[in-house]
DNA sequence: TGCAAGCATTTTGTATACAGTATAAAAAAT
DNA sequence: ATTTTTTATACTGTATACAAAATGCTTGCA
């Protein structure tokens, strides 16, 4: 969400004035909930308990599962109201494939029509990335790492290109943050990072396209243990 | 609505009883209405208004608007209500290219992974294609072209895959529909159909990928001028 | 005549109340 | 003892009512 922003320290914050409406701000509360595992897959969602327990009523609230139902995040069962949506392992690999698919298509584009200064981005944030893995902080890892694959994405300026794509990442966001991968794995995730990063640089597009294709194969190998 | 096919005639209804619920319907009316031209793009969705015509209150109307923003096809103004969304021509360029990709990488999977009877039924559509344009059908012809083009997506048996195409597909359905191509162009819109078929039924996958690529650029090239 | 401020109307946002349906438990019958 | 039927309960589906916000119009004033 990224927007409320109330005037703590007093200062206003004058770009965009969050005026947001409760279903919105429902919506990425539950969708947070959902990926990080504190409404659990097959779990099913009673809308009068979790509407007290954020201190909403129910309208704002269904509002809020129909939007998510449309994401593929929970799913409606008629008359049974919304589940948490539970994905198979081939549901992942499929998912994984399309993912792979789109970034390589990004890639392609960005070599072409991406500013230096949004290369140079990257690269700051690849090197930011590699520092958190030379300190072994798997969490701030994996969040810049998500960072750089969803700017890669960003970089070919396709916003359709970049909604489908951050769909299907919300949706394997909360598995690839379970799969917690050995040493020499990460390692070589890193590696894999670092030429990508170059290939960019180079805007060398076959380069890059190959290079994201083993890195995001190499990932489901990475995950597929523990779907 | 359209549903209950309540004992007439004192006969049960066995099959599916079409269990869905009242804003599962509206989705969908809502969204041909959408892609029909019934709700232009840019025009503003009145709730009250918008029930009265249908029939129902704004409780389930609101659920259902709720859906088709996820779905991008309105918009949602914080205390200003739905705007069904208008696409740039850039907009349905980049949707597009999203689509070409999809449907290339579909088309690859399918010819490993396709049953010879899914080909088959593809081949059939084909001919009742053929059909259509021969006897310059244009709206049958229309239809059983994307039937064709959400089967070949069908045939790889991803269902993400399938459903991010479908997301896309049907925002563009409705811009894809107005094109109406000249004569010279839709014998090679034809044309190109028949490649793709043959290809799939050979399964060769880089003559099929390749072919779609060339199709779906030339579909790009067909509408662009009424975007 | 032009502008601004205030009021009225319209529309969205949210809550609550009521109706319908499914599930589970208990009672009755085989 | 097991199965079927009944009944109660809890939850979802829908409608309506109320509150807040935005827009447009009218009126007053310079």
């Amino acid at each position: 969400m990224a927007s409320e922003m109330v005037e703590a320290n007093g200062r206003r914050t004058v770009a965009t004035i969050s005026r947001q409406s409760l279903h919105g701000e429902i919506v990425t509360r539950l969708r947070d909930m959902i990926i990080e595992g504190d409404l659990q897959p097959g779990e099913r969602i009673y809308e009068t308990q979790l509407g007290e327990e954020l201190g909403v009523s129910r309208t704002p609230l269904r509002e809020a599962l129909k939007f998510l139902a449309s994401e593929g995040l929970v799913e409606l069962v008629p008359s049974r109201g919304a589940v948490v949506k539970r994905f198979s392992a081939k549901d992942v690999e499929d998912m994984l494939i399309v993912l792979r698919s789109l970034e390589m298509l990004a890639g392609r584009i960005a070599c072409e029509v991406a500013s230096d200064e949004g290369i140079a981005r990257l690269r700051s944030l690849h090197d930011a990335m590699v520092k958190h893995y030379k300190a072994a902080e798997r969490l701030e890892y994996y969040k810049v790492n998500q960072q750089i694959h969803t700017g890669i994405v960003a970089l070919a300026n396709n916003a359709p290109l970049a909604e489908v794509h951050g769909l299907l990442q919300s949706r394997v966001k909360r598995i690839r943050f379970i799969g917690h991968e050995g040493a020499e794995r990460w390692a070589g995730a890193v590696a894999e990072h670092e030429t990508i990063i170059a290939a960019l640089e180079a805007r060398d597009a076959e380069t890059l396209a190959r290079e994201l294709d083993t890195h995001l194969a190499n990932g489901w190998e990475r995950v597929k243990s523990v779907v």
